[in-house]
DNA sequence: TACCCCATGTAATCAGTTACATGATTAT
DNA sequence: ATAATCATGTAACTGATTACATGGGGTA
């Protein structure tokens, strides 16, 4: 009888966990810290939640790919690499990345746009156009940070280009958008119901 | 007592039941021909899948949003809307559409390239290119078809020009990836152990 | 001392995917 | 006849989100 009794950790690692292995490269870090690293590193293409992170570490540590370090202050509890661990990411980074997954609310909105109220679409558009203005903005401050600030890691500098690229694209696109969508069509209006 | 006894069907409408609700505006439609409409209309930004419509399909004609229609040929089971439904359609569609959701996860190993071996990041990198290459000529080719073919949605042109955008922006990208990303460093060797 | 932020987690739920199962109809 | 394809659905599971609950430690 082959798969018997749980079958611990055999499993492929899913991409959110990888990360944080990847992440526990550069030392013993708390679920609160690979969050922040998280967010600030991979957040604009990965999302994850704290829950997801604090399940996904009490897993790792129960499959042994980490292990608990010595409590700090308050409640933190940083967790290092095990030997086990650093074999399961260098496992998965070998593996073929997926298919990439894109949800954009905005679109399946102006796709179905025919059955929304015109000012309500140009409202849209116009609170998502500032939305990605702003994040273009941060990512240029970024690309001066680093150049600037002597950093030079090309990984990362590639992920933030890409960043850069997305965002400028998407800005171009709202700006080619007719004024049917945009709503420029009616330059007085400025009421709301 | 105010939320007693299960509060039918008073909850947020998800996207894709939504969706649904959207394209059954034009008549009453099967989940197979839903999942036709909606892979080719929306199902680059908004993917979805066989189980996910017929459970919908079940849930919103319990809640009253769709009524079932005379069974057709083979199992054919066609919903049409209801007046509750457009009602219900209605109201999700002036809701603000929510932040977008995007998972790459090529660019979370490129994130994470430090520690993937580079002939393999560079094979990575080759066929996530070469797919999004065949996406944009995809996308080309339905511009075209609804140029001749006279089709002028201005809202699903809108949704094609953002993959255009979207496309030709990640190509650039890919061709801007520095040698040690993309693998041009070693233009002699082809093999692999 | 009171408040805010750090830091951890659990519970419940929802959304999405994969695999499985079944049968009718049309085309060859 | 048989194969392909249309068409529907269930079950099991994974992954992600939201809400809730708790308490320590630093700062005003």
């Amino acid at each position: 009888m082959p798969q018997d009794r749980a079958a611990p950790s055999v499993r492929r690692l899913n991409a959110t966990a990888a990360s944080l292995l990847g992440f526990l490269h550069a030392g013993p870090m708390t679920g609160w810290d690979l969050v922040e690293a998280a967010e600030r590193l991979i957040g604009d293409f990965w999302s994850l939640t704290r829950s997801q992170v604090y399940r996904e570490l009490a897993t790792m540590a129960n499959a042994g790919l980490i292990r608990e370090g010595e409590r700090g202050v308050r409640a933190r509890r940083p967790y290092a690499l095990t030997d086990e661990g650093r074999a399961a990411f260098a496992e998965w980074v070998r593996l073929e990345p997926g298919p990439e997954t894109i949800r954009i609310p905005l679109l399946l909105t102006i796709g179905l746009g025919r059955h929304v109220p015109p000012e309500r679409l140009a409202q849209f558009v116009e609170a998502h156009r500032t939305a990605h203005a702003a994040r273009l903005a941060r990512y240029e401050g970024m690309q001066r940070d680093a150049a600037s600030g002597g950093v030079d890691d090309p990984y990362v500098t590639a992920t933030l280009d890409f960043g850069v690229a997305y965002e400028r694209a998407v800005l171009d696109w709202f700006d080619g958008l007719p004024p049917a969508i945009r709503g420029g069509a009616r330059p007085d209006a400025l009421s709301d119901p």
